[in-house]
DNA sequence: GCGCGATCATGACGCTGCGTCAAGTTTTGC
DNA sequence: GCAAAACTTGACGCAGCGTCATGATCGCGC
């Protein structure tokens, strides 16, 4: 009776089958509504509603409406991290590494808005959640930026401060490159690279 | 009767006084509630209650909790506006322009957040609402720098990505600068004047 | 295969906050 | 001084909230 290779699921028993299942069916209906009403105006009873099951269900779950959005965005970055670390592990020079992730960024970002459909009316709060996932990606940047300071591959800059600088601008000049027509990734990633390389030559050459 | 110079009010009817006076009840009471139970933890009737007055008036001045909420924004970033006007109309040099703005900026946050007190906790999410306010600063910022771009103190770069990146950055800077102690807000903002001032030179000697 | 204990789904329940609106009060204009 | 306009009030019906007693289902040991 048991599915060989089922899609969603490597779970041994029916229990934590079902399990994940409603897990999933609440994230998909979350989704769904999201999309169709916007964050605010959904209500937990909204996503019951659209997930068939019962009301005592989903706090078995999730224990708010800004829980299962995290979960979602967790998603997000859970999927883009081993892209992002594939770039930064691939690069030898600076320009490189820095380069390959905003690009890497900027189309994981423009793929989600469009083939995901889903979620497009809000996924520009990207990032902005402080969930494990986001510290996480925030860390990966820093210490590979660390570590290309220290083997003198990039100019000796505050690696925290560049990292929170290059992220933050990286999601405004997204949202920004997403209200022009027709989307340029390679452009809004060639200009963050540029500000981003340039700005840290100019800063370490000064001090 | 009229207190000459009232603090508040150059309103001239009885009526428009308590109208303006209901307002600002409100909204200070917002600033509290907010500040003692955190945005998403208060309730509408939370905010009434810190008031003394009765529901139904709340309904006269604001639709929902997240007006509110951008009305107490759009407060602080009124209040900026002239701060950064000032330094962006006194300005000579393109990095005296940039520099100037960001002290503005940093200045004006932290004292926002040690001085009003109220709206710590909720404060870093300064600008990320989309309200008229808000749009009006990335517009005059825009303008300013496409200015100077034209009359050649700055070098030609993307006016429009170069603002929302300046902000991004500024922001998330702003956000880790808060992280550290003591805040150094004058090296805070050194460090986006050149990464902005490097990046902008670099991103134009390759175009 | 049986049966017991653990685990989880169910949905009705009491409660709280929501936005409205008819009634009452105050202000304005004449 | 009076009537219309403007505004406040708080009770009301309604909807969403989170809980919990009940029952169904599953895992596991024999």
């Amino acid at each position: 009776m048991s599915d060989p290779a089922s899609e969603i699921l490597q779970a041994s028993g029916r229990r934590a089958q079902t399990k994940a299942l409603n897990r999933q069916a609440i994230l998909d209906a979350a989704r769904r509504v999201f999309a169709r009403l916007g964050f605010e105006a959904t209500s937990i009873r909204d996503i019951i509603r659209d997930t068939g099951l019962a009301s005592g269900t989903f706090y078995n779950y999730f224990q708010s409406k800004e829980a299962v959005f995290e979960a979602l965005e967790d998603d997000g970055v859970r999927r883009f991290r081993p892209l992002l670390r594939a770039r930064l592990d691939k690069s030898t020079t600076f320009e490189e590494m820095v380069h390959g992730s905003l690009l890497a960024y900027f189309r994981f970002v423009a793929e989600e808005h469009s083939e995901a459909g889903p979620l497009a009316g809000i996924a520009l709060r990207h990032g902005t959640a402080d969930t494990p996932e986001t510290s996480a990606i925030f860390q990966e940047v820093r210490t590979a930026i660390e570590t290309a300071v220290a083997r003198g591959a990039a100019p000796p800059i505050d690696a925290d401060y560049f990292t929170a600088g290059a992220i933050g601008m990286a999601r405004e000049v997204c949202a920004r490159m997403f209200l022009r027509l027709p989307h340029d990734i390679e452009g809004a990633a060639d200009f963050c690279t540029r500000m981003l390389l340039g700005g840290a030559h100019y800063t370490a050459s000064r001090g």
